[in-house]
DNA sequence: CCTTGACCTTCCAGTGGGTGGAACCCCTAT
DNA sequence: ATAGGGGTTCCACCCACTGGAAGGTCAAGG
């Protein structure tokens, strides 16, 4: 199977497969012209890849899940902690975005946002604030 | 002022005063031993930086609110378009960690987490899971 | 047979926002 | 004289790609 059509059955842009590949995260055979000759086994796990990337997990952190996958004799805990350290992660996020936002939300409300070159949002810039 | 000293005071690293330098964001004078020499004026508009940066503004957009900050006829509304756009993002981006969150909990929470190999958060990631 | 166009290859550079380190200079106190 | 704690430059690295140039390959149509 060729890149393009592994691409588009894997769901990633064909840069970043090369990328993972550089990376040794795939392994194709070649053909005689040189172009890469993926297998079902390697599309299995572009779209392992895929999915993990997009549920946020880093590249190292999908290098650890893939070489779960493949141990028929790895202990579920092992994929159920990583998932837990990730949801942690995810919620820090969560609450320091939200921090940010009402931060921000404060700053906005006090300024009058018209044509008048006075504006609290630069003040509180300037002058540093009292939330970090 | 030394660099150090102004690190401090506008609580940044050094380092990052340095790139902020080669990105012209800030433009000290010179000793005649080469060392860099901050006025009153570079320390605020390094203060600005660290505030806006950590306000979650990027590099463009900290210029750009340097430039209104600087800017005494700028109107008010400028500003707070910069910020809500801002808020905007933030919101985006909590909603898109919130549904990431709930996905990989449905997903931990089918896991039983002991030290048999089945485990349901792999077998999601090989099938592809219906939640994008 | 030739051309066109879609596909593939490699390699190099850039993104954002710094951070780490090496190798060296400068200043002050002892 | 030397030790330390500043400062300087430059180059490389982080993450996870992405863009682009320059060129090789293949199947279809004229």
């Amino acid at each position: 199977m060729n890149i393009g059509t592994v691409a588009e059955r894997a769901n990633l842009p064909a840069k970043t497969i090369r990328f993972y590949e550089d990376i040794e995260l795939v392994k194709p055979a070649r053909l005689k012209n040189g172009y890469r000759d993926y297998t079902e086994v390697d599309m299995h796990r572009l779209r392992f890849l895929q999915r993990a990337r997009s549920l946020g997990f880093t590249i190292e952190e999908c290098r650890l899940l893939l070489s779960l996958y493949e141990d028929k004799n790895r202990a579920s805990a092992d994929v159920k902690a990583i998932a837990l350290g990730k949801i942690k992660e995810i919620e820090r996020k969560i609450s320091e975005l939200k921090s940010l936002k009402t931060t921000l939300k404060d700053l906005a409300d006090h300024c009058h946002g018209d044509h008048r070159p006075n504006c609290p949002i630069i003040d509180d810039l300037v002058s540093g604030g009292n939330s970090k």
